[in-house]
DNA sequence: CTCACTAGTTGGAACGATTCACTCGGTCGA
DNA sequence: TCGACCGAGTGAATCGTTCCAACTAGTGAG
């Protein structure tokens, strides 16, 4: 409570406010002696500077907003590691917010990161939040997009070419001999799970016979992949696909429990193809071919770009587009 | 760049600034034309508040910070979830932070949340950190430890009996027939690590011939598991253990990995149990036997706990400790 | 008609750190 | 010896919001 400020120290210390100030932020400018002086009763007093009125002078605030579409998701919390230790590097701290897929959620947090003033924001977002992000660049807080490509001529951006993930994976699954491909994700409206989509129906539409069909699972976690395949496996047998395509490992994981509990042969009776990657998808009861995307070093890019930006707003916006790499595993494969 | 503030709102809505204040934060103060017509300009304006200037002013920044030790563990994960959820109702932004286990970490985030002056800290320390939480108590800063009973009598925590829940594997797997206990985690200065291993050696004590062997992993993460599974069956063979019990499901994952490789049986020849039940144990490529803590309600305990902390800081310290529950699955029970 | 009261509004003083222009000795070169 | 210069330190203004005490105009009771 009894909070000292820098008048106490500077009391204390024998010399004025501004004094201390200089010894903490700009120690050449202060003597050895006294520079040593101001340290000690510093320690004396246990002060910690007020970072609110430190912000108000400085009219800014150094840290970074980020807002992840799903914080239990360990691709993101890779992009969002990337990012922090690239960050940190820069001396920023990294605010970290979870929008859990949800508009309203995401559009509180860009508020608060607006109202903090935050030097920049990476954001990889759910809604139409080109309005709000325009908002936020006119009050000086630089933004970058990550895994996405929307507002391509005002925003810097990560992403992955979803589409050419699609097609890797639809291009695997047939050359494995599946005919009809049921994909499942969601909700449909998410960029990603379009674009995935969109990739496969591309890769699908060169071979005769292929079929694709999008089941919406409404939200991309495990519970949604199970209660959408659970639903899959009470049509009748022979109006099975032979090969599910989960737009991500979280559904996929979901899935397979699924079919594991079913009995269903994976990949005898049907193939299962995941996206991210994860770490867990390659420890699965089934070890589940996956979209690998380079996480950390989507995270450190993002964070690379945004440093570029808040260093010079005026500069061309700049897109790093990585390229998917496709892990083929047991669950599309027989031995 | 042309940062509205209170002063260009109240100037063209014809009133005083402190009229605009009231509008923003004591509605009922002011009548109903004038709130109708500066909320007009506000939105004209684009009008943002500065969050600074604010705390300044109020002395106090009303978000919550919180230090996790591992971000990409999925069981924090869910703990965080818990806590954001709960503060979400009380109208509490949550910054979060993430250790990885690292004391320099932990305390940088710590020094973070002091200058920003947050309300409160929720924590699952690395290091000793008390000093340090002394400190921020002083500065009024309220806290409350997730996963630890230390300081008892001076902060608030929520934990799970951990050498209860060592106490169960070992009971489980003696009784599978193991003799020879290997427990893999670290590092062996974790405290979770240590009261695991403590439950297992009590349980261990009570029956002849039972040997509990601790190797530390230096982490708690998968890499770490595999790394040490491999040093393991470096062995002769007749010197691996019955069974390996990981002090958390990220190493379990990674020693089941290496077993699969190196074509051991699991539960055959190596019973394998882990710990925190992350949703990924139950589909591990063998189901892993593992002890479920109530995450997401440890998380909003702990915010309930920091709430009451806030409202009367001298009010007496509670501790919420909860009961783990061993999940039994095929890594340690043959069919 | 006056006075007490209320609802609505306002000027100006905080909050705590930083910065800028300035002072004060002392040193050095010519 | 004098002026220019330099390092070290300082006083006062400033950032944008909120809050307090004070003010005004209107209302109703006596």
């Amino acid at each position: 409570m009894a909070m000292a400020q820098v008048r106490d120290v500077a009391a204390l210390a024998g010399v004025s406010p501004a004094t201390v100030s200089n010894a903490l932020n700009h120690p050449h400018r202060v003597s050895a002696r006294t520079l040593a002086k101001v340290q000690a009763v510093i320690e004396e007093l246990g002060y910690v500077r007020n970072d609110a009125a430190r912000q108000l002078r400085a009219g800014s605030n150094p840290a970074v907003g980020m807002i992840v579409l799903d914080a239990a998701n360990p691709y993101f919390t890779d992009v969002a590691h990337g990012a922090e230790q690239h960050l940190a590097e820069l001396g920023r701290p990294l605010l970290l917010g979870n929008s859990a897929q949800r508009e309203e959620q995401e559009l509180t947090y860009l508020r608060l990161f607006d109202e903090q003033r935050v030097a920049g924001v990476l954001i990889a977002p759910v809604g139409d939040v080109l309005p709000k992000l325009r908002t936020l660049k006119d009050h000086g807080t630089s933004v970058v997009i990550i895994d996405r490509k929307a507002g391509a001529d005002e925003f810097s951006s990560v992403s992955v070419n979803d589409e050419q993930g699609g097609w890797l994976v639809a291009d695997h699954l047939i050359g494995q001999g599946a005919r009809r491909i049921a994909v499942i994700g969601g909700p449909g409206s998410l960029r990603q799970v379009r674009h995935r989509l969109h990739g496969t129906q591309q890769r699908a539409d060169r071979t005769d016979g292929v079929t694709v069909e999008f089941l919406d699972t409404g939200a991309m976690d495990i519970a949604s992949g199970r209660e959408t395949v659970q639903r899959l496996l009470e049509r009748p047998r022979d109006e099975w696909p032979e090969a599910i395509f989960a737009t991500n490992d979280l559904v996929a994981l979901g899935a397979l429990q699924v079919l594991a509990r079913a009995g269903v042969e994976v990949p005898g009776e049907i193939m299962l193809a995941g996206y991210d990657d994860i770490e867990f998808a390659a420890s699965a009861t089934i070890p589940i071919t996956s979209v690998r995307q380079p996480s950390e070093e989507m995270g450190r890019q993002a964070a690379e770009l945004l440093r570029q930006a808040i260093e010079d707003p005026a500069a061309a916006v700049q897109h790093t587009v990585f390229q998917p790499e496709l892990m083929v595993r047991e669950s599309t494969s027989a031995r």
